[in-house]
DNA sequence: TATTGTTATACTCTATAACTATA
DNA sequence: TATAGTTATAGAGTATAACAATA
């Protein structure tokens, strides 16, 4: 089964041991990356039964909170291209929860607002996403949980401070 | 510019403090999504000279770590398919970094060794994303980096124990 | 000149399914 | 039966470049 006479467990926690500075563990990215893609799975499987995906999800919610945005606007403040906005707005349009209005003032943009299904389907989902989400933490305290999340967001803090 | 008298910011500012409790700022998982985006291009960045992505990097790192670990291992330590791996490793061999060495005792596997080449790019590229990362997070306190890194790692071994 | 929405396009990453050779 | 390496393939997500209409 292995390569040698030791079993693959018994060979790795010898080698962890043997050059623990070359762990990957030490890094904060590696960590983030591992962390992020187990959230992101486990958010995938909460909406599973909602047909939207994380980016839909985040783009509703923006809609929802800030009626009559741009999708430029939208796209910015997701940190996306506008390109990717298109069929975004396509699918939360083709599904009933928002429409494109034209603006009088300015004939470029098509302001998105919110349905009322789209209303209901936000409110719905992001139950389910508190809901997943505190199941995901439960063996964070809350003070853990305020804490992950006031350093996340410092990281993004410290980004936006360098782009001005 | 703009869709109603204001501008777009004034109107965002307005709008984010009358619906506070939409906010997708509220949620773990966007704010771990933000993050890691961030870091991982400065990853990208960090590593722009080397030609090695994020994986690749990884996959070199595991090898460094547990010289003679089979493909299949190294795809379970970094949480990714097995057929995913042929790729990097074909990618890593054809950069001079590691070989493919026959398993006389199980002639299903190949064994994956450094070469010298590859220690050597290694060692210089971790110094490089060590050197990034503490650019990245020079805003933080040594304190901050070891309790982030510490809650990351926590959100994988709740995940760790639910599969166990 | 700059911006909005849009299309076409290509690239990265990843997963699934199937195959073979081995165990 | 199960596992290792492999291939083919398809999907999600994202970015770039260009265009017309409008500011």
């Amino acid at each position: 089964m292995s390569i040698g006479a030791k079993s693959g467990a018994a060979r790795l926690d010898e080698a962890a041991q043997a050059s623990e500075a070359l762990s990957l563990d030490a890094f904060i990215g590696y960590n983030l990356k591992r962390a992020y893609i187990l959230v992101q799975e486990d958010f995938r499987r909460a909406l599973a039964g909602e047909g939207l995906s994380a980016r839909t999800f985040s783009a509703l919610a923006i809609v929802m909170q800030y009626p009559d945005i741009t999708q430029a606007e939208v796209a910015r403040l997701l940190g996306v291209d506008r390109s990717g906005m298109v069929a975004i707005t396509d699918d939360l349009q083709a599904r009933g929860y928002l429409i494109r209005r034209p603006d009088a003032s300015d004939r470029r943009v098509q302001a998105l607002a919110p349905t009322e299904a789209g209303r209901l389907v936000f409110e719905r989902t992001r139950d389910k996403v508190q809901a997943h989400e505190q199941k995901l933490f439960a063996h964070f305290s809350a003070e853990e949980q305020q804490t992950l999340l006031a350093l996340l967001r410092k990281i993004r803090n410290g980004q936006m401070e360098e782009e001005a």
